[in-house]
DNA sequence: CGACGCTTTGACACAACTCAACAACCGTGG
DNA sequence: CCACGGTTGTTGAGTTGTGTCAAAGCGTCG
């Protein structure tokens, strides 16, 4: 049922935080059998919509986000491959967010039942997934710590750490670059702050020759130099496995 | 084995999400069965910190917080009586945040191989405690944006009436006044502001009759109106009960 | 009584925003 | 082929929200 050459982003993820059995990646190999494209710049999933479901990203790059009344937006994480998104809506039954496809994108998705039969007939893969989400929220936490505490200078240099670690984990940055979609007013919206604004603080960080970004490419010229200016901690968090009972 | 009159509000929260059969129920009680107290000021879970438990507030008032390399600190949250705290560090294997008691507080523990085997054994707790990460996920996600996006003023206000719907949630509030343990120094850590300037704000309020904030007590005078400052949405999202296979 | 924690206020500094203009670079269509 | 609008990046000038520093007021508690 599962074959090795396929093995996904999102098995080899969560496979990192507990063994799966056979059956059990046959589940997730299924979950992922039927992948969809999705369009740069298409919403897919809108801030308030009760239908639920679940997106396993492939390829591409999302954008979650929320829209103030007063029109301004916050960005909340830029979804890769490998991860996934919407999972939290499955529960609550609305979506507390929207996302958007920030390039052309190929996911596989699930709607809230067949998750919730997952859930209830593989425990471990329900704990997998609490595992996922729990990591995710661990994000959002430094995501919050950024804004609310850190400097522009040092938002933007943590920012680029994190992507450049996440991308580093499927294989889409090497130690010093990576590409990516982002245009700076995106980048604004994510880290609280205005496109001009991050526009003067990427050229001060190009002129201490931190990083640069040019035409999509992220250098980083000195890694260490921007950990100590951002006070950047590794995301290696709980990613040893544990121990569950198999209940097969 | 259960007795409704000690029906905990941790059973009735994670029942508002899916109706628990008795087994179920029992486990919650047992669960919470043995509470312990923490004293004011103590700091019960330290980030980084490998020993995993969670955490189930019986009454008293929490902080969940960062600190920075520089000094600073963020509050990410207050957790309230009927919260879980921790539940994240079960399966990531170590805390990503601190947490301190602003009151003295009883709470009831669980270690990480327990709350595996709860998972596990019963699916549908599992579930539910997924959905509870979710709510709280999507109360973190608020408050980034809240930080992000939102004013100083905006920022207190919408603040404020979160707390305030929480607090009704397990009768500690009504429509227009509660009690709270804290200081100006905390609410600046918790919205990312300087004491002073949330003193500023608050006299602010004050004078255009909004809230008043006096003695450990909060004054509603004009919630629509607050509501429209703060741009501030409910909470009630996601509190319907869903239906999932009872596997007894 | 003094020490301490918390609030309040003022004066000033500065980080970040707004507005505005312009440059560079597309893809499109005439 | 060039003219065109649209998007993004860049820079300057001036404004403002929020932070910092400092001092004083006020309870409470030992």
């Amino acid at each position: 049922m599962i074959h090795a050459k396929f093995e996904s982003l999102l098995a080899r993820k969560l496979s990192s935080f507990v063994e799966m059995s056979k059956d059990e990646l046959g589940v997730l190999a299924d979950l992922q059998s039927k992948p969809v494209s999705i369009k740069r710049g298409q919403v897919f999933i809108k801030e308030r919509q009760t239908a639920h479901k679940a997106f396993f990203l492939q390829s591409g790059w999302g954008c979650s986000f929320k829209i103030l009344p007063n029109g301004g937006r916050q960005v909340i994480r830029f979804p890769l491959p490998g991860d996934c998104v919407g999972l939290r809506s499955i529960l609550l039954r609305a979506s507390d967010h929207s996302c958007t496809a920030v390039t052309d994108m190929v996911v596989a998705t699930i709607e809230a039942p067949g998750m919730l039969e997952i859930i209830n007939k593989y425990p471990r893969l329900g704990a997998a997934f609490l595992w996922a989400i729990s990591q995710d929220a661990a994000m959002v936490v430094e995501h919050l710590v950024s804004i609310g505490r850190r400097s522009a200078k040092e938002r933007i240099a943590h920012f680029f750490l994190e992507l450049a670690e996440r991308l580093k984990l499927v294989g889409l940055a090497t130690e010093t670059q990576f590409d990516h979609p982002l245009n700076q007013s995106i980048i604004g919206d994510a880290l609280g702050l205005s496109e001009v604004h991050v526009n003067r603080v990427l050229r001060e960080l190009r002129e201490q020759n931190l990083l640069t970004l040019r035409e999509g490419k992220v250098n980083i010229l000195d890694s260490s130099g921007l950990q100590k200016l951002a006070g950047y901690r590794s995301l290696q968090i709980g990613r040893d496995k544990i121990d569950m009972p198999n209940t097969d």
